[in-house]
RNA sequence: GGUCUCUUGGCCGAGUGGCUAGGCACCGGUCUGCAAAACCGUCUACUCCAGUUCGAAUCUGGAAGAGACCUCCA
């Protein structure tokens, strides 16, 4: 399989590039996850089902992945005038509990939504809180290597120096440090930097802070962005293949990654940096701090002003993956809805490829289909683009159950297995229709109804049979006549 | 203010120097007792201006509009 070859967008040199891991077969990913101070939302959907993708892919590829996706339990600054309180610190005054006890709470809700969005968990997802002690390695690290130095009980990254001998930082934001200096200079209220543009490695903790932990430097907790470093490092390796994350998270996050770690072992760690855009609504970014976002909770029942119905997670799923991971993917019930009916089309013409007559020959090209399948996909994760073959395959299903076009036995067994490869395992797509031992006795139920509909119509008693359809209608079923018999759906 | 990105048909969203994206919606037809589904077909595009080119929605320059980052953010 892995005669494919994959290209992916390098933020690094902004430009595709043919994915080679660092240690064939084995690939490392590392991605940025939620901070668990608050609920998932449609935001976080998109970089999780974004490498989900990704990770699913590599694996199909038969790459050996390991991917790490933190989760962020101890609270980065809510902002730098404001004495070190953290986010998480500050949401468990709010609500009167333990700041565990809020990571614990929304770390759940996550799980739960990554669930039902059929994302699978990564190979290990660590924990902020549970990698100080390496953070504090790694501030040592960089401190003896002479890019840091100690203010007040606080430990900065000194950006200066580092670019002194570096001359890499801003590389992946594209920034200069000229710039940044000339334009953070007026906010500077920080006495404790050198410059504005330096970065706490380590923070004293204010007293109101109960965030903390003891260490050489004071009792504090680690800066912004340490623990990616730290937790990379470790499960990872100093070099590792992939590190992923939103776009959001370029700078100063990722700018500042690439500094502590190279600060730390004297080279770049990542090869590929990939980033992920971002979900608008009304055009705007969706966000926390801009207050309109909608919680995974929210779209799953239905419960946002804005939304006009609830959305199953499949829906969520498939409208993301109907945009390609760089381009911004703007909100709408119009859009949402409209994925929601392509996306039952889709499951549809699959649960009928199975039960599908075959012929001696097949009369269209299923090799094509399956390259261009294949090609979308390694493009750069061109999701939409391979939706679009699968919908051709859908027409083709349709096509050859309308009896105008033909498929050889065995060439059905490989479509069914292409299908299945390209939706189930690589897109992560799933029917969402469950068959439980009660709902077999509710199907036989609608089946013994459309029975009954089937013998009044050949009485010609359509009232009866109207009276059947429209009723099963209106609670939500789709009532499909077939030939030689009856077929039915319920719509979500 | 600095850096960068985007602007495609009713909506979402691909793509490309010349050849259909796709989905949803709409319209017409086939099928049906009537529908639905399915199938077939039609229609609506590439923000504007100038340039390069045999040819540009695709390249270059300019304008307008929108957005992102520069502060925690997916």
């Amino acid at each position: 399989m892995q005669s494919k070859e994959l290209v992916i967008f390098n933020t690094l040199s902004k430009k595709k590039e043919v994915f080679k891991p660092i240690n064939f077969p084995n690939v490392g990913m590392y991605v940025c996850g939620p901070t668990v101070y608050g609920s998932a939302h449609l935001g976080h959907a998109r970089p999780a089902i974004t490498f989900d993708l990704l990770f699913r892919l590599l694996k199909h590829l038969d790459y050996k992945v390991r991917y790490v996706r933190n989760i962020t339990d101890v609270g980065h600054l809510e902002n730098d005038a404001d004495e070190g309180e953290d986010k998480i610190a500050k949401k468990a005054r709010l609500e009167q509990l333990e700041p565990m006890e809020i990571v614990q709470y929304y770390t759940e809700e996550y799980h739960d939504a990554m669930r039902m969005l059929n994302v699978q968990s990564p190979s290990i997802e660590p924990r902020a809180s549970a990698h100080i002690m390496e953070q504090m390695d790694i501030v040592d690290e960089i401190i003896k290597n002479g890019f840091a130095y100690e203010t007040n009980g606080s430990v900065y990254f000194d950006v200066e120096k580092y670019n002194e001998k570096y001359k890499t930082y801003g590389k992946l934001s594209g920034r200069i440090l000229d710039d940044l200096l000339s334009n953070t200079r007026k906010l500077d209220g920080q006495d404790e930097k050198k410059n504005s543009f330096d970065f706490a490695l380590w923070k004293k903790a204010s007293p109101e802070h109960i965030m903390r932990w003891k260490s050489k430097w004071s009792d504090g907790f680690p800066g912004w962005h340490l623990e990616c470093t730290a937790m990379s490092t470790k499960y990872l390796g100093e070099t590792f293949d992939i590190h992923g994350g939103g776009m959001d998270l370029l700078f100063p996050h990722h700018e500042c990654e690439i500094a502590q770690s190279t600060a730390t072992i004297g080279k770049e760690a990542v090869k590929y940096w990939v980033h992920n855009n971002m979900i608008t609504i009304n055009g705007q970014k969706m966000g926390k701090s801009l207050g309109n976002f909608i919680t995974l909770t929210e779209l799953f029942t239905g419960t946002h002003k804005i939304l006009e119905r609830a959305y199953s997670p499949m829906t969520i799923r498939f409208f993301i993956l109907q945009a390609q991971y760089r381009s911004t993917l703007d909100f709408s019930n119009e859009a949402l809805q409209a994925a929601d009916k392509g996306l039952q089309r889709l499951m549809t013409a699959i649960s009928t490829l199975p039960k599908l007559k075959t012929s001696d020959a097949t009369s269209f090209n299923l090799d094509e289909l399956e390259k261009k399948c294949y090609d979308a996909i390694l493009d750069d994760l061109n999701s939409p683009i391979l939706i679009s073959q699968l919908f051709e395959a859908v027409r083709i299903i349709n096509s050859i159950e309308a009896g105008k076009d033909t498929i050889s036995k065995s060439d059905l067994e490989r479509f069914e297995k292409l299908i299945s490869t390209f939706v189930y395992d690589i897109l992560g797509l799933q029917n969402e229709a469950s068959s439980s031992s009660s709902n077999e006795a509710y199907a036989k139920a609608i089946d013994l109804l459309l029975t009954i509909r089937m013998e009044a119509k050949a009485n010609k008693d359509f009232a009866t049979s109207d009276k059947i359809r429209n009723e099963l209608t209106q609670m939500g079923f789709e009532i499909k006549d077939k030939k030689d018999g009856f077929d039915w759906t319920l719509k979500s």
